[in-house]
DNA sequence: TTGAAAGCGCTAACAC
DNA sequence: GTGTTAGCGCTTTCAA
């Protein structure tokens, strides 16, 4: 235990402290091929003894095979993406496959940055979020060789395939459910984001679906930054104060939604009577709520799971996915802020 | 661009399609070393045209370095371990090193496995949560002979540098205040995580503050699962049911504190009059509810800052941390739950 | 400014 | 069962 000596410890040190090889060292330390019962002993031995930690990049050179899958998401702050990690993880952590995370912060070019990173430590797989990437993004995906599973959105042309939710689908029968249940005079409040493809595609299948109904949006509102629980209260007092007539509120997720319903609710407004809420994304978080708000879940525990499935069946016999774009269909939940 | 040969492209590759050596292409691509112009341009090219994504395994290996930090959370659906990341990111954003994330969900079992899976990558630094550790983990972090950041707690003794608050302290902080505002009887909800040990240390202070003031808690409980919100608002009703005497609660975190604030707000409670509230954390997230919780700001980003920039110095110039504690000094705030 | 040779620490493939 | 040999793709070092 007297160790000043900074120099890492490698396999040799090992077979020299366990007067075996280094080759049948390896084998221990992966458990591969036949190694007597003996020698095994010995060689564990003399590792913890030691401390050895193997060397996971000599492996991977000598190797060529990586147990890393690159996941590449906007953000760790929003909710949404720690939920599909999660899911993500739940699949790998019964394989030998381990998720690496990186962060794009909704930027196509630190996108491309972080992947090109990511792909230089050649890992088995890459997950990664979003159907939109740049030219440069997609031809390194495709140079690369690898499954990649593209989630969270399936409205588009996937580089290999893609697990998700249409979007612009749940966007349109929001709108129909919202129709159906006799609201008349919609507003909208959501995100500056021009790079959140996904938001827009909802607002897109929104209007549509209103517009196939006769009606148009009739306020709509963007914010950016702050806490978007104080952002949907103080956004939808003003979206009411210029709209009076408003009697439904679509939010682009239930953060917003959910600062709005405090509001109306504190304000003591007859919800779902005089006036609609509904979020998207059916966070758990927000259950507790005074009144639970009307959403549609974007089943990303599902897509996690779904999409470390296909990269696992690649990586582990080769077998691609049967279709190149899996879409999961959320539902509505009526909550208590939408009329059935 | 016709490319159906699925062999990964080398540095020969490109140095054929230049006609420049190995060695100098790879100056090129890494802007070492005086490269002409001329052939500058041409490495450039070829390397574009080809679309080579450089092997960091075999360039690691070779040059026994490494650019990744390893940072060990505990979980990455409480949103405290995602604005820990963000510090990080922001001072590593601005270096060559790049953090890569394990999460251990509370287990120190599961710590032992990430790290040594991570180490095993050999990384050029630890950030790692928690002052608490197995001891074939610590064994572990000592013997890897890179710097180790330990996070978020300073009660007890780090392994290298430890950088963080001390929750028996907050508690304790909390306390007093609570005792100064005349509140007298005191109940505590709380997680049920026997591994949460910072929790743990916040109760225990907090109990031996009042004990010196001479309070006991009344009451106490703790949950395990579910949503916080919907917890700490289920909770707060049953404590105050058997003790209905209670003129203050403290929860171990602004979620679950965050649910019994609104409920008791919906029960039309005379808050911080009647009956005051405190949580911990000081999250965003949840500027917005009608009332603000009294709360005591964990500096995470602050603290992430710290540590990154801990690592950057020992890995830039060998700087150790001029002290092995660093210790930051959260304030209360009162928001509009605890009377001053 | 450029190139050639010699590994980095491990494992595939083949002997024994 | 165990050992030997020859790389994996890059960078270090040294020579030109």
């Amino acid at each position: 235990m007297a160790d000043d000596d900074p120099r890492p410890l490698t396999l040799r040190d090992v077979s020299e402290a366990s007067g075996v090889s280094e080759m049948t060292v390896s084998r221990v330390l992966r458990n591969r091929g036949d190694v007597s019962e003996a020698t095994r002993k010995k060689v564990l031995e003399a590792a913890k003894e030691l401390g050895y930690v193997p060397n996971k990049i000599a492996g991977a050179l000598a190797s060529q095979r990586v147990n890393l899958v690159a996941v590449i998401i906007p953000s760790m702050r929003n909710m949404v993406f720690p939920e599909v990690m999660a899911g993500i993880s739940s699949v790998l952590e019964d394989t030998e496959l381990q998720p690496v995370v990186g962060v794009t912060d909704y930027e196509p070019e630190k996108e491309e940055r972080v992947l090109y990173e990511m792909l230089s430590w050649r890992p088995s797989g890459v997950i990664i979020a979003g159907i939109e990437h740049t030219e440069a993004s997609k031809a390194m995906l495709k140079a690369s060789g690898i499954p990649v599973v593209e989630i969270m959105d399936t409205d588009g042309t996937p580089i290999d395939t893609a697990v998700g939710i249409s979007h612009r689908r749940a966007g349109r029968e929001m709108a129909t459910a919202i129709l159906k249940a006799g609201y008349q005079k919609i507003g909208f409040l959501g995100t500056k984001m021009p790079l959140d493809f996904r938001a827009r595609k909802r607002f897109e299948g929104f209007t549509e679906a209103l517009a196939k109904g006769g009606v148009e949006v009739m306020a709509q509102e963007f914010y950016s930054g702050g806490s978007a629980l104080a952002k949907g209260a103080e956004m939808t007092k003003e979206i009411l104060e210029r709209e009076p007539e408003l009697d439904f509120i679509y939010y682009s997720n239930d953060m917003i939604g959910a600062g709005g319903l405090l509001y109306l609710h504190e304000q003591g407004c007859n919800i779902p009577g005089d006036i609609g809420l509904a979020g998207f994304n059916g966070i758990e978080l927000l259950q507790g709520l005074p009144r639970k708000l009307a959403t549609m879940d974007a089943m990303r525990s599902e897509i996690g799971r779904k999409a470390a499935e296909i990269i696992w069946a690649r990586v582990e016999n080769g077998d691609a996915a049967p279709e190149k774009i899996i879409e999961f269909s959320p539902k509505i939940s009526y909550g208590d802020t939408l009329r059935r």
